[in-house]
DNA sequence: ATGGTAGGTCTCCTA
């Protein structure tokens, strides 16, 4: 059996949800993660999603930030949400399908402009939010899981348009990388976009700023998918739908998608 | 080297 899930990162569920459904009825993932909802929980559009086939929601919201939701085409159980920072932020939900796939879908704090903690404590925050994640895998290794998110991270040196002037740069500097790999590490999770696109340039995330990204293409690999070691060895295929930055008042992030055999 | 855009609780915060 063939599973197919993709994670978005849109900006305002509410504002975006004409852009939600086009991607359902294009696209017809199984799941789909979204993460900064920016909505109160009561708010979350949930009957267009029913609408359009998706009638199972398992989600976590939060007035103005953050906010996570799983959408899906088949029955959801609801796994529970961790909060890494104690702060009452809804950055990670999780969900279980009836085949017995669990579904963790996580939103990493940003982590400000600075990339020092003494100076800047959003960058401390996401610091320790990845430090919570890696201890939590350690003592739960996942099993039959697929993580997904927007994890603020672009790993590689071809997850960035230019590793040499991103080094400094909050979401590519080496002690983030170094902790992202120790998350990964933890859990022995296969980074699957990766796996199935394993070179050249690939991006998830393109700023708002550029006068035209396409153009400029000075993109970053943040939203990630990944896989616990039991989901790993059947056929998988990935992409980035980049062509959904391009839509009408766009996300400024990029859906990507991963199909498993499970 | 700088500033650029976008969304929401909207003249300030986050990304």
């Amino acid at each position: 059996m063939q599973i197919t899930v993709a994670s978005w990162n849109i900006n305002s569920v509410r504002l975006r949800q004409n852009l939600v459904v086009k991607l359902l009825s294009e696209e017809s993932p199984d799941v789909l993660c979204l993460q900064e909802l920016k909505s109160p929980l009561e708010f979350i559009p949930v009957e267009t999603f029913e609408a359009a086939g998706y009638r199972h929601v398992v989600a976590r919201g939060q007035k103005s930030y953050n906010g996570v939701a799983i959408l899906s085409r088949h029955p959801l159980l609801d796994a529970g949400s961790r909060d890494f920072l104690d702060r009452k932020e809804a950055r990670h939900v999780s969900a279980e399908m009836e085949n017995g796939i669990t579904i963790q879908n996580f939103y990493v704090p940003a982590g400000g402009d600075i990339p020092d903690r003494s100076r800047n404590s959003k960058f401390g925050d996401k610091l320790d939010f990845l430090a919570g994640m890696r201890d939590w895998f350690r003592e739960r290794p996942p099993a039959r899981t697929i993580l997904v998110g927007d994890l603020n991270i672009a790993p590689r040196e071809d997850d960035v348009w230019s590793h040499r002037q991103l080094l400094d740069v909050v979401s590519h500097t080496p002690v983030e990388v170094e902790l992202l790999a120790e998350v990964r590490e933890s859990g022995n999770w296969t980074d699957i976009t990766r796996r199935d696109i394993r070179q050249g340039k690939l991006y998830t995330w393109w700023s708002y700023r550029a006068r035209d990204w396409n153009a400029s293409d000075r993109g970053r690999r943040l939203d990630h998918i990944w896989a616990s070691p039991d989901l790993v060895g059947g056929d998988n295929s990935s992409k980035v739908l980049r062509e959904a930055r391009g839509w009408e008042r766009p996300s400024d992030h990029a859906p990507v998608f991963a199909t498993f055999e499970v």
